[in-house]
DNA sequence: AGCATTCATGGGTATATACCCGCGAAAATG
DNA sequence: CATTTTCGCGGGTATATACCCATGAATGCT
């Protein structure tokens, strides 16, 4: 029966699966697709605090404020105080930007990539039974 | 346009959702979905080497050694060197069948309702996508 | 038998992720 | 204005995951 398999290890996979097909993609930049996701987003709302890029990923705020740190340490992202003494404030560097550039075209490779092998409304579909999840 | 969802990220958001609920239902038994379903595999494949058990379950060998080493501390699997001096050799100990046994309807009543929301049919087509990718 | 090759693990390193706790800063309250 | 409460972050801890390298064991070939 299908009733066996679960479903959380059917998506664990699946996602650890297409995240190599971006991550090997992206690997001549030198970063993965959590990292320029990340980033895209971080220059979306720059200058973001931690806590608001947060709620944007919905990740855990301690878990992106690692994930700037390689971010920061890689060179792409620049972390400093703002007003608020409290806020570590978010914004891209030209190395970032520069990332951001480059990796367009191969994040777009891959996206086409996963929407052949879905078929033509795959990728909806998917996103709609996800999204009801 | 929908063109500019990150299909990786929807997936890899759609899975930490995913195993944070069955992660809350297995909690009682102090142990999540990820340790939960190597357990499983490894009942079934017990006597299991590391190398065919990361077979199974499409892991890095290294990954499947630490999380067993992870179960072997919390003292539901044990590890012991095979015929094969090179092989550990996986069992599932009593403690974990226990584990096994209380998490069985715990993990089902997490499945029912990821059916419930994806409706009827929406696990099949949830799974006949992940499979294309 | 002896040496080369292959094979199974283990450990090092690094990222992703989450939860909890404590500290210092800002805001609210009396 | 002083005190309390709220808020933002960093760091500790733990798991999940992967890649690479070292080591010791099994196998195969001469």
């Amino acid at each position: 029966m299908s009733k066996d398999i679960c479903h959380c290890i059917v998506l664990r996979k699946a996602s650890r699966k297409v995240s190599s097909y971006y991550d090997e993609a992206l690997a001549p930049l030198g970063i993965n697709i959590a990292q320029f996701s990340l980033l895209r987003n971080i220059n979306r709302m720059a200058p973001v605090s931690l806590t608001d890029l947060g709620v944007r990923v919905e990740l855990d705020r301690s878990t992106v404020g690692r994930n700037a740190k390689v971010l920061e340490r890689m060179g792409l992202v620049e972390i400093r105080p703002g007003k608020d003494q409290r806020e570590a404030t978010l914004t891209v560097s030209e190395a970032g930007h520069a990332v951001l550039r480059e990796g367009a075209p191969l994040w777009d490779s891959v996206q086409d990539k996963i929407e052949a092998r879905l078929g033509p409304d795959g990728a909806d579909r998917l996103r709609e039974l996800l999204a009801a999840l």
